[in-house]
Formats: structure tokens, sequence, C-alpha cells
RNA sequence: GGUUCCGUAGCUCAGCUGGAUAGAGCAACUGCCUUCUAAGCAGUAGGUCAUUGGUUCGAAUCCAAUCGGAAUCACCA
């Protein structure tokens, strides 16, 4: 909290000659003052009782008279039980405004620090056998959010994904569409590339199951069906010859796996994220395949009579796991070894950042255990940045259910809701369409964005499709719209004689500060320490609740302050450099969250 | 069953390194546009912070147990 170090050192070096007794750092405890009550700064004096063996009134008011007197940081203070509330004065706060300006402007492109190493942001991590849905949506924000803010603490990142574009996953897709001997396309079929990859995937899916339960009739259990259908050695038998180079299965490989990058592609643009590097396991799984077999010389894993190969991890508590199939195919953790590995050879990174859904942690835990085992000392720098899941009314999505919600058409849904209002209240009739379609876009993608950013990462989060997204209250439109509102009001006091050159107006003298001004103003100088957290707990949620809780307090400022109508021109520019700190501070925050805000809406 | 996480207003979420009477938004009800954008502002109503016990001057916050929910413990990814 601002001002809490200065007023916390001052008393502790001067505690002595007030009371007569030395007290430890810790007994001094700063909170926010309430709102109903005068000041700015509490101090609770509880802890302190046992220090001096005085009243907490008595200690309180010592305090108070000891800062009053002090210099001219506390101006007044009032005593309400053991809590004595500190008033800071007009001068310090404006201060701090003018510090503001200069102090804080992140820097995106080029960093002092350019010298140093990065760290690395992994997000996104699709699949190629389908779609992205919400659940990839929260990662993907999340995972752009959070290099952002890193960035504008001014770390030097690199955002990076990794495409699982191999494995069992997408010989059922293949196997699928093969069987079909449709050969549908993209264009013949006038779907989305990564969605008719999806179709097929659900339809192997379908298949397999009409194969199981048939199986289960004839006789069989539900586990000897499993192990004894075609189809799954079909897909497996896929897989091997994949690995084996098979020229015929390549092709088709590449041929699905590019409908479906075209088809991310467009999604990723929509979402407005993008990537330093794109890792493909494909690159990397032999990588970790080597490094295993290196581990089982070294006789750090072992290997089981029917070829398998694990590793035992029970020194630490775990179990065994397994790191290559008796095929010897390379299972998930093996690409992930080898991913991890050619990352730190391509950048000798400081730290590398999974952002990857807490399904996962045990996946996380093992991979770091196996990097320590094998030597790299750098594991110590790997971090797993575990988000929790988003549930549906119904409970978790299931693709097999068919209750996902497609990436693709909640946008959609998104800008036409956003274009419905927008028409509805017929603010923006002089836009020409491209400017309109582009507006659409921002206040959809902002009222998704926000959605999902403003929760907590580590919370489950639920998003009821048919309530849908709301575009008033605490969403993201509503910060849009307060943008676009000072905008307006800078833009007409501009035009105006009297005010025009607002901007060069010196805050400094200025010190006639109504409450709403006041109260404004206070939560203006949180920013840096807000940023600053927010990096600290890779937490998107801190920026998002205080942009609201900033915004907020400006549109009861606006309503309660006339800006433009007043007979002092001094407040009248006071007022609009407040404005446009704001402003300034709204579209810096939004765009840490990936949100655009537009002037006019 | 083992491990981990969660439980705050009808709904969605803040608050959690202990501090005053637990806050927002949505939904409901009521006011405010001849005046800087009403996607706004103001107000009413809504709570045993899952339960019980403990630590403390003080507990939604820390500890333990119980109840309820979730994830994970795959030759899936």
């Amino acid at each position: 909290m601002l001002f809490e170090k200065e007023l916390k050192s001052a008393l502790v070096t001067n505690f002595n000659s007030i009371f007569g007794a030395n007290v430890d750092e810790s007994k001094i405890n700063f909170t926010a003052t309430r709102k109903e009550f005068d000041g700015d700064i509490t101090l609770v004096v509880f802890p302190l009782t046992s220090v001096t063996g005085l009243p907490p009134e008595t200690i309180a008011n010592n305090i108070g008279d000891f800062f009053v007197s002090n210099g001219g940081l506390v101006t007044g203070y009032n005593v309400v039980k053991g809590f004595l509330n500190l008033v800071i004065s007009n001068q310090h706060w404006i201060d701090q405004l003018v510090n503001m300006g200069s102090q804080f402007i992140p820097d995106y492109n080029t960093h002092s620090t350019n010298s140093q190493h990065p760290v690395l942001v992994e997000y996104s991590s699709p699949n190629t056998n389908k779609p992205l849905h919400l659940g990839h949506i929260r990662n993907n924000l999340l995972g752009f959010s959070v290099a952002q803010i890193l960035k504008a603490n001014n770390t030097r990142v690199l955002k990076v994904n990794i495409v699982n574009d191999r494995g069992i996953h997408i010989c059922k897709s293949m196997l699928a569409w093969q069987k079909s001997g449709l050969n549908e396309t993209p264009e013949s079929s006038g779907l989305k590339g990564d969605h008719l990859v999806g179709k097929y995937y659900v339809q192997f899916d379908k298949m397999l199951k009409k194969e199981v339960e048939e199986l289960i009739s004839g006789g069989m259990t539900k586990e000897e069906a499993d192990q004894n259908s075609l189809l799954m050695k079909e897909a497996q038998e896929m897989l091997r010859k994949w690995e084996a180079g098979d020229r015929e299965v390549i092709e088709l490989w590449s041929m699905m796996n590019g409908w479906v990058y075209d088809g991310f592609e467009v999604t990723y643009k929509r979402l407005g994220v993008d990537f330093d590097k794109i890792y493909y396991e494909s690159e990397t799984y032999l990588l970790g395949k080597d490094i295993v077999m290196q581990g089982v010389d070294k006789g750090i894993f072992f290997k089981k009579e029917d070829g398998s190969v694990w590793v035992d991890l029970s020194d630490e508590g775990l179990d065994h796991k397994l790191l290559l199939r008796a095929d010897g195919t390379a299972v998930y953790i093996t690409q992930d070894i080898g991913t991890a590995v050619k990352r730190f050879e391509d950048f000798n990174f400081e730290k590398l950042i999974y952002v990857v859904g807490n399904e996962q942690d045990y996946h996380f835990k093992v991979l770091f255990l196996i990097l320590k085992k094998l030597g790299y000392t750098w594991y110590k720098n790997l971090f797993h940045l575990s988000y929790n899941m988003v549930d549906l009314p119904q409970g978790k999505m299931k693709s097999r259910e068919g209750t996902v919600v497609d990436a693709d058409d909640l946008i959609d849904e998104m800008e036409s809701e956003a274009e419905k209002i927008s028409r509805e209240l017929g603010k923006i009739n002089d836009f020409d369409s491209e400017e309109a379609k582009n507006l659409y876009h921002t206040l959809g993608m902002g009222a998704l964005k926000y959605f999902i950013l403003k929760v907590d990462p580590e919370k489950r989060m639920l998003f009821n499709p048919a309530e849908s997204i709301d575009f008033n209250g605490n969403t993201g439109p509503f910060i849009q719209y307060t943008h676009a509102r000072i905008c307006s009001v800078l833009a007409k006091g501009e035009s105006m004689e009297a005010l025009k050159n607002y901007q060069s107006f010196s805050l400094s003298g200025y010190t006639s500060v109504a409450e709403k001004e006041r109260v404004l103003i206070k939560s203006i100088v949180k920013y840096p320490e807000i940023i600053a957290e927010s990096a600290e707990k890779f937490s998107p949620a801190i920026i998002a609740n205080y942009i609201f809780e900033l915004t907020k307090l400006y549109n009861q400022f606006y309503h309660d302050c006339s800006i433009l109508e007043e007979t002092d021109p001094e407040t009248s520019m006071f007022r609009l450099k407040l404005s446009d700190t704001v402003k300034w501070i709204i579209k810096e925050a939004m765009l840490l969250l990936g949100i655009g805000v537009p002037e006019r809406m």
C-alpha cells in the first residue's frame, strides 16, 4: 500500500521516544481505511498494547499526534476503537499522481533487459484432431495475457506453442477419413479444416463404440472388447507405420494436419493471440526417445521384459511411470522430455512457464522429476501454471456427448450479440460497414475475454451458454464504454478555447480536491502495484478486478462532477487531466488482458 | 482407496500473507436523460462465509475433523 513503508519506518525508529519501548516491525500493521471512516490508511493498534502496556485509544492518539507533528504527510487522524485512521495530505496524493505519468509506461517491443535470458510462456498446445473449444479459449487468453503482463514488468518474454500433431488421436481421425471413402476436403465439404478433421474423430469414436458393443453382446467383457477391437488395432498399426515413416500414412497425415493448421490460424487470429515460436511434437518426440534410451543405458530408467521402458519415482513418493510402450512408440511424456530439452538448447531460458490445465498437475510433477533425475539442473526453472476448467451447467464439457462449446461458434455469437446491442442503441449510425464490423469484434471479444479472465485462474468457472455473456455491469463492454465516454469528453474539451491546452496544465499546485476526485486518485495511483502483483501471481484476474474498480469510480466521478461546465477553468483542466489518466490506464491495462478499447461505441 | 483442489447472496464472482458493520455484477423492485455517451448513476431487498471444534485481543481468512463436490493416480493426451 502507498505510504505504508514511510509510515512504518518512521514509526519504528521513533517508537522508543514515544513509548519508551522498542517495537518489532511485525507488530505494525496497516490496512486501507474502510470507506465509512475518514482517512486513507489505518494502523491497527491492538498488537501494540502488549508492547506498551497502554490502552488502545491512548496508543492511537499518541501515534496520531506523532505523525501529524512529523512532516506534512499526515494532516489529521481519528481513532475508532483500536483503529487509528490517518489522513494523507492532498498534496501527497497529487504528487503520486504526477509521478504516475512518467514513471510507468510499459514497453512491449524494446527492453532495456534485452540481454537477459528469456522467460518462455508455453500456451495453447492444441491437439490436431479436433477444433478449439471453450477450454482452449481459457488457456489461450490466459497464456497471452500472462505474457503481456510479464512484458509490462520488463521481462523478456517469448511465447511458444507446442502442437501435438502426432499420436494415436490423429490416427483415429485419419483412419475414419480413409474408411469413409468420400475423400472430403475443406473445399469440397465447405467445412473449416479443423472442424472437418474433428468430424472424423467423432466418427471414429462412434464406430469404435459400435464395434465394442457388438463384441460385448457376443459374450466378451468390456475390457476384452476394448482389447480386441479391430478398429483400435488398425489405429495402433497406423501409428506404428507413422513412426516407421510409411509414406502413405505420412502423406495423409500431412494433408489432414495442414487442414487443421489453416483452421487454427483463423481462430488464433480472431482470438488475437500469437506465438514467437511453434514447436511440433513430430519434431521433438525422437529426441525424447533418444534421451529415454540414454537414461536406460545410464541406469536411470529400466526396461521390462516386454520391452516397455519405465521410471521408478518411488523415492519421490510417486509411482512407476511408463516412458515408452512395449512396441517402442512414444507416449505423451516422452515427447515432453524432448521438447523441454530442445527449448533449453534453443533459448537457455531463465524460466519456462507451462500454461496447462490442472488435470495435468500429476503429469508435470512427474515430468519435472524425470528431468531432475536426468541431471538437468534447470528443472528448477520449470513452472506449471495450472488453471482450472470451464464448466457448463451440466458439468464438464464432453466432446463425445456433443456438449462442447465450440470456439468459433462462440466468437460468432459474441460478435452478433455486440452488433445487435449496438444497433439498438444507434450511437454509431455514421460508421461505415468496415468500422462497424471492427467495433462488433472489439466489443464481442472484450465481453468474452473479460468474462473469462476476471476469474482467478486457479478457480473453476462456470459458463452458461443459455444466459450468454453480459454487456452490462462488471463486463468488458462496461469498461470499453467508459473509455469511449472519456474520449468523447476529452475531444470536447480540446475543442474549447479555454480548455484546449489542458494537457500542459500543471497538477502540482492543485490541491482543492473533491471527495470523488480523491477516491479516484487513490485508485489511479495503485496501478503500478497492481501490475507487479499480477505478474508475481500470474493472475490477469487481479488486473481485471482492478480495472473494474477504477472504472466504477470514474463513472461516479463523471456523474457527480461536471468537467466542462465548471466556471473555474483550472477545475475543468484538472478534471480533464484526471480523465486522461484514467483513459490511459484503462487502455494499457486492457491491453494486458488482450482486449482492445474503442474511441466510440 | 491414496494424493490434490474447491464449498461466500437465488445465479456468476471479489475479498483469503488474520483486523472495524463480509463486497461487486446479474436477476427482482424504485428513482435519475432539454445539460460532458443512460452499455451509465443512485437506492431497496437479498448472508449462520458448508458444519463442528481449536488457536487468537480479533477468524470468511490459520489448524483439525466431518459433510458435499471435483481432478488425478492409463501401454489416453
